[in-house]
DNA sequence: ATTTAATCGAGACGGTACGTCGTGTCTTACA
DNA sequence: TGTAAGACACGACGTACCGTCTCGATTAAAT
């Protein structure tokens, strides 16, 4: 009765996520239709539908897959001693992956479905969010040991302090996301905005 | 040939953004139609249709009439002297607007319609966030006149640093909003993630 | 309370029949509508609602000007004393009238309306149908008095007999109306059937 | 991409021509819509659009449907040698179901949609009236070579002056349809204008 | 190697909503 | 008061997709 995952087509799978992922670029999230796909897939409606219970969870798989399937487990935060340094390196690569059109849109289109389904919410908690918020937290912790940060320092709060402000202007498209920016950002999260960047 | 705001009737303007504020609350925004506002607004689509282009624009109208038509121009942010306490208070009722489920949905289901339509957003910059940001900026700037804060400070970074790790952590569920997140947040954001909160 | 023909505007009347006659030559008659009458003439829609109850009595009016407002008191059938001749004439005449395309589709149009609006059906029998039946009746009864046609005939199946096939054929596009089948249908219709068009 | 009878649901096409035919005689053809046979036919509106091109042409086929689908193979007027005897059973049955009130108004409807539909004209005369042409043509013919009509009569004049008047009469209303108009018709269609219907 | 059952492409189906058009009524401003 | 203009509630249009369903035709496993 219920699918037999050993038995799927894997040339229909890889078809109909790159075709997901395609559209989404070309005709934006609100054009993108389950029929579209599976035209463009040269796939059958339900076979999109026995296997992924919405749009969504399409998108995310897509995703998924142009990500690799998310972080490995050997996966780290570089961490060369200078946690100031490391971090402008990590947000200005998630900067230039945001400012990516290649994967802009579908990253949007992500967040917003995330927004008001809650199942794919929590995929992507698990699946994405949660992986690469360890890593953080995993750096974050090791400068904290080292002493470079505040001993009470909650290191959630720091991940969003140091994420949050990206996230949200990227996503409000509250002004440009530059190199410099994210220089800013991480001087002025970590010195306080009370005080300059030192020396 | 093109609409004539002075015939416009105000009692079915006033109708559909109370029943598409009411729906959207009600049923999400996803299942939100224009067709649904108009029936429950006792009104004709074409009369939704002549005054707004969008879903997104109706929705945003009705924020805005909710909001009461944005800051008025002698609005402004706390200023007690202590610009902790001041940003705490301004940050705490926030929270318990995005908490209050009266109006999470419908801002959740503006913020989408924003990242996908550029005009709405546009008008949503201009008319919501500029002034608010306005207001930020100048409770900021008073407090760096008064040298509580650096001197090369960018307050729109400032803005970001303190609003932005919120309202990503409300739109991403990223975690529960209390007033003590809002406290630690203020105080990690003045002083820096290097030393903890003053005693 | 009710509109007072005194006050009515010949100009905005003489337009709306034009531009009802020109439209419904075309854009046909299923896309004729009142808004698109209103518009070509430069006239408010409530101008028409308030002086025809419906689109097709505004095509009747339009017929009947362009008609002349019907026969006048002293119009006749030619009576040449050859009835045969005399009805060849007459239907020939209607057989070209039927033909040009600048009449054709107004007046399958004003037919079909006839159909069912029992109103305009009933405004058509008297103005226009019935004073032609009289002028048809007058001429065959001239000649049924001279003796050219059977003392019992019924002057009304006579006028079915002659008009019907034709007008018949022209409404169910049955064929080609020509002279020569105009000639053949009167000498038939005389003669009968069982017997051919004599010398 | 195009429609694929194979798959067609019976089922559907019978609920669609039942529904078609019942509205048109409860409600009468103005105010048929596609909508509202849909709804009584419990389908989706596609449905009727995947298979029809227009309402006329549903109406059309909810005719044939209840026609039988035209006359079969070896379908014939009645033959019993007397010529006018026969011709009054036929247009009498004709007058009989011209005056049927479940049929006056579907009929009506046809055919008023055929003067307007060049397409929907064609079906019919090539599936309803041709046929049925044939056959009076057939009759007829049989009438000639025994010597009751005259050599050189035209068929189709011939039929268009025994069902002319009769269908030009009932599409406009010009009076009642009776058998004893049918006899007078048939009499002096037969006989001629010129001399009564013989002793 | 053959059976056999799930999956596949295709696409019809009952629905919901879309955005547009036209209806007939109404209101406003002008002549 | 009649008029041009046009907003209004309403109903239908024809289209796009939804998610479900059936239909042969692969196709890969278990015989």
């Amino acid at each position: 009765m219920t699918a037999n995952p050993a038995r799927r087509s894997e040339t229909s799978r890889q078809a109909i996520l790159t075709a997901a992922f395609d559209l989404v670029g070309e005709v934006g999230y609100a054009k993108l239709s389950i029929e579209g796909i599976a035209a463009r897939a040269g796939v059958g409606k339900q076979t999109i539908y026995r296997w992924w219970p919405s749009k969504g969870a399409v998108l995310f798989d897509a995703f998924l897959a142009l990500m690799g399937g998310g972080p490995g487990d050997d996966a780290a935060l570089p961490d060369t001693g200078d946690l100031a340094a490391d971090l402008k390196t990590v947000l200005s690569a998630t900067v230039d992956e945001l400012n990516d059109p290649r994967f802009d849109e579908p990253m949007r289109a992500l967040n917003t479905e995330i927004v008001h389904d809650a199942e794919l919410a929590a995929a992507y908690a698990e699946r994405l969010d949660l992986p690469m918020r360890e890593l953080k937290r995993k750096r974050l912790r090791a400068a904290k040991e080292a002493g470079q940060l505040a001993a009470d320092l909650d290191l959630d709060l720091a991940i969003d302090l140091l994420w949050g402000p990206l996230l949200n202007r990227w996503m409000q498209r509250g002004g440009p996301l530059t190199h410099e920016y994210v220089n800013a950002l991480v001087d002025t999260a970590l010195n306080g905005m009370r005080q300059g960047a030192p020396g």
